[in-house]
DNA sequence: TAGTAACATACGGACTAGCGTATGCAAAGA
DNA sequence: TCTTTGCATACGCTAGTCCGTATGTTACTA
């Protein structure tokens, strides 16, 4: 694939929102862009800034955050021959605070079902 | 893959915060995943219902519904045969709706993107 | 007890996403 | 102008995700 952009961005029918919203909260699917954006909510920084707080190779740090300023999550702001990125809005912060403090309850449970086999896991969360 | 849960639900080691955090997101990134909270948003309901609503193949609503239950989405209560499901706490809600209003803000913007090729919308969103 | 309805899981195939590497391009400096 | 630095994008590859179909299990019913 060319980016890591969402197949939405790069399909421009079939557009309804539950595609765009599910496209949307694929930008907080992946684990580097979590750490990107939990970077980005301490101070806007460099894309080299991010890539040696990341250890990952610059191309794919571009890449993700291609990704980010297409969900809407980051913004980016040329300063000479630097790209400073920064979060967008306020709600960003809420959702990645709502998510940390669901998971933080969750683990507990989340953990002891991992330590188990995805069968168990599973069952163990159902009534069956 | 045997289901639909996240690369994380099915690996015991190298969980760290941004990984769970990134597979607990993974569970809205998902349009199929997104409809089902939205329906469970307005009222429980069971499998049945929800396959209906749907218009999917009982499995592969079921798979969803043990993916959103893996992440923490959602819970299920046995009723005689039936199994009805409902969102688990009013987060989810918040981080729903969180997300769909930044959906509807970047709406002018996302869509006028789509409209041009990916390159094209990439580029409408850096100074480069 | 046999049958059926409600649900969960397994499996193979098609598609998608993320990674590493390579390349292109603009701004700043020598 | 030539080189370097900072950054974005392209490409091939592997692994993960989703789908449709098939099958197994449990609770209710005749």
């Amino acid at each position: 694939m060319t980016s890591n952009l969402p197949a939405a961005a790069r399909r421009s029918t079939d557009l309804d929102r539950a595609e765009v919203l599910g496209s949307f909260f694929q930008g907080l699917s992946d684990p580097t862009r979590v750490r990107i954006l939990e970077l980005l909510e301490e101070r806007p920084r460099t894309v080299t800034e991010l890539v040696e707080a990341l250890g990952l190779a610059q191309g794919r740090v571009s890449s993700h955050l291609s990704c980010l300023r297409w969900c809407g999550y980051v913004e980016a702001r040329v300063e000479g021959r630097f790209n400073r990125y920064r979060l967008v809005d306020e709600r960003v912060r809420e959702i990645l605070h709502l998510g940390e403090a669901i998971v933080r309850d969750n683990a507990g449970r989340l953990t002891s079902c991992l330590v188990l086999g995805t069968e168990d896991a599973a069952r163990a969360t159902t009534g069956r």
